[in-house]
DNA sequence: CTAAATACGTCAATAGTGCTGACATAAATT
DNA sequence: AATTTATGTCAGCACTATTGACGTATTTAG
């Protein structure tokens, strides 16, 4: 027998949704994903910004006075990954921070209006892109829809999620 | 008026759907792929591979014999990204390369009996985790998402999906 | 047959985003 | 007064992606 890497040999069939695996999914998912985050990826260039701080500049607004270990939750980074990103956004003037009022260690995040309408801007392609891949589909499709993605969120994050403003619970 | 930086004030009211975007599926689309993305991730570290193998590795399974051209047509990559990646898994033994049988300047890229396996144990996590998204659900749902995810790629990009073995189309 | 185009590989430099570890400061808590 | 907490910052490293440039083998066109 061939030990080692001498002498593997190719595999010429494919793997398909016979193996057992949802390939269909996996792969939209991969592919939709892909798209969605190419909208504001354009416009975030010509900022000289990238995801990182589209996500925080998103969360600022979406949850206005957020700490910055509360935002670090969300997120699911370290502060030194927050750290450059988040100095740069409030050097620009997209986000100020406002000393917290019952703990002054705490640094409240706020949007400026100018990051309230980048954030606006950053998030209507998004949104238009979801309008039309929901066109002609009945009311019980956008709800499978949110059922499905909001049962992929591990357990734990669901409930999180149901905070947010206007967010996925209603 | 104040001008520039000086003086911007915060902004204290949240962004809401509200706002006329569709902030729930934006958010739960961001949540949902960063966990499903998760469960590759933690094998792949053992390996001392990224996300980038595992597209790689995805795709030469699923399109054995697909040349370099196309692998960087799919992931829409440069081949400078791609080289260093693909290196690693051909010299690791997952994946080979076989000179083009028509045109001797192509390189089909095949996996190895090792590539084979390790593709699936990094699709079997993502499959279970969309199969329990899709527990006790009816067969509709699974057909809505599976219209909202490809109206969600780009239109150019839909027949491409299409080709796949056992895979979008049927 | 020679010249141009194509498929692929590779070197070098750069950007963006994430990580760990270490250390500092101010403010709250014990 | 000592400790913990919230935040900031410095330094270094890893991974993935980019652009630009150049080299080689092979195919195609003139």
């Amino acid at each position: 027998m061939p030990e080692g890497s001498a002498a593997a040999k190719p595999i010429r069939t494919a793997l398909s949704v016979d193996d057992g695996i949802d390939f269909t999914l996996i792969e939209l998912f991969f592919f939709a994903y892909r798209d969605f985050t190419s909208d504001p990826d354009q416009i975030l260039e010509e900022y000289g910004f990238g995801r990182a701080h589209h996500r925080v500049l998103h969360f600022v607004n979406r949850m206005p006075g957020l700490t910055v270990a509360e935002l670090l939750e969300v997120l699911k980074i370290t502060k030194q990954s927050l750290a450059r990103v988040l100095k740069q956004l409030i050097d620009a003037g997209y986000v100020i921070q406002v000393q917290g009022p019952k703990d002054r260690r705490q640094r409240e995040l706020y949007p400026t209006a100018k990051g309230r309408t980048l954030a606006l801007d950053l998030a209507r392609p998004q949104s238009r892109r979801i309008r039309e891949a929901l066109r002609e589909s009945g009311p019980g499709e956008r709800q499978a829809v949110e059922r499905f993605l909001k049962a992929m969120v591990n357990p734990e994050l669901r409930a999180q999620i149901d905070h947010l403003p206007g967010g996925a619970d209603r």
